[in-house]
DNA sequence: AATTTCGGTGTACACATGTACGCTATTTTA
DNA sequence: TAAAATAGCGTACATGTGTACACCGAAATT
């Protein structure tokens, strides 16, 4: 089993997903897409895609799971960042729009696919987004010390925001990009602030109903 | 002019309308209706759409106003309500999860829009979703007496936050459903209370910056 | 009363789609 | 080395699509 084979049928399965990521626009989703034009943009027969996906859903879902990685790895870019001193919020955000001036269509992708019409792809964008959510609620709940359900509340309206100023950022001209980040950030204080004063507010009740024993 | 045909133009109109609103689920976008199965359940030929519609993206602008429309008069029903008295965040919050259990294929419209492959498609529901916002600034920035910035970037969050529960609500049970709200009505405050913060300071700044003059 | 306008129909066509089927050439296995 | 497996191809077909065109009958206009 050396794998000459094996070799070639993973090259142009890579291929396939290439050529479906390379027809995603503002104006292309990947429901819109063919089977046929893939595999012709791929250089190979239409009933050759059979060989490597059973159906244009599974060939989305492989789509999904590279952009979920996409992300992970754009986490760990602002997390290197962070650890060389700066604001978490202001990194956080800038890395994120870097994201999606790299890689709009994979954003494309995620946003649309979130509300589309498969529940299959729905559940996989959201996991993904769950992941996202929760790598962040650990870090506050960490550095911030702040109470379970406070931190997950926090991150979970932080993403939120950070997804639909990306959305955003994705119809807008270079020179408002600047602008939006900066609402954006400003907005995250918001949610940051008010967690922080209610953190606060929910010890004191629990403690004052004697939760603490 | 009397009418009797212009009104049964407008009748058969409203038959086209209806028909693709009741095609729309959970499972299929206005994007993946064709002509001619809209064509269909409204009872006509084929050929008679184009009487009323030049395109299929010409009925869908119209199905977008629509969703605004029905978007606004939700509006009026939350001041009904909150000048019976009544948390003003609570019972926005209520009333718009009571829109997404009654349109619930209109609220996805709206979503799937949102982020669609048509830039006028886009266009129009970010419209729609602009006026939700300044209408709920202004309330702000009177009520609160919120410095315009700020009122702005907290109606524009707070929209964000509440349509995004709106979407998790849509593949929600409805066990879960009061829960997601107690929740999205906690954000909320998150944010109330950061804006109101920063409001604060906001002025302070801008005060000893001698920008009051 | 004669003419025009127009909402609705049915036919027809070119086109794109998914996929079943059988074939070939090459790698893998026995 | 013989046999089996398999990636890829081409053909073929049924189905759904948008829409051009000619036509009809009733309402509107003159």
């Amino acid at each position: 089993m050396s794998g000459i084979r094996a070799l070639q049928k993973e090259k142009t399965r890579r291929q396939l997903i290439d050529a479906a990521l390379g027809q995603l626009s503002s104006e292309r989703s990947f429901s819109s897409l063919s089977l046929r034009e893939v595999a012709k943009e791929a250089g190979l027969a239409p009933t050759s895609f059979y060989r490597h996906f059973s159906d244009m859903d599974e060939l989305g879902l492989t789509l999904v799971d590279e952009a979920g990685l996409t992300l992970r790895q754009l986490m760990r870019q602002a997390r290197q960042r962070i650890e060389k001193g700066g604001s978490v919020i202001q990194i956080s955000v800038h890395t994120f729009m870097e994201f999606i001036e790299n890689n709009g269509n994979i954003f494309r992708l995620l946003l649309r696919e979130r509300s589309g019409t498969s529940p299959a792809f729905r559940a996989a964008v959201n996991r993904e987004i769950r992941y996202f959510t929760l790598e962040l609620c650990d870090y506050l709940q960490q550095a911030n010390k702040l109470d379970a359900e406070v931190a997950y509340l926090q991150a979970n309206a932080a993403v939120t925001i950070v997804f639909s100023a990306g959305s955003d950022a994705l119809d807008c001209d270079r020179k408002d990009l600047e602008e939006l980040a900066l609402r954006t950030i400003k907005q995250l204080r918001f949610i940051a602030r008010g967690a922080f004063e209610f953190g606060l507010r929910g010890d004191v009740r629990k403690r004052s109903r004697g939760e603490t024993k």
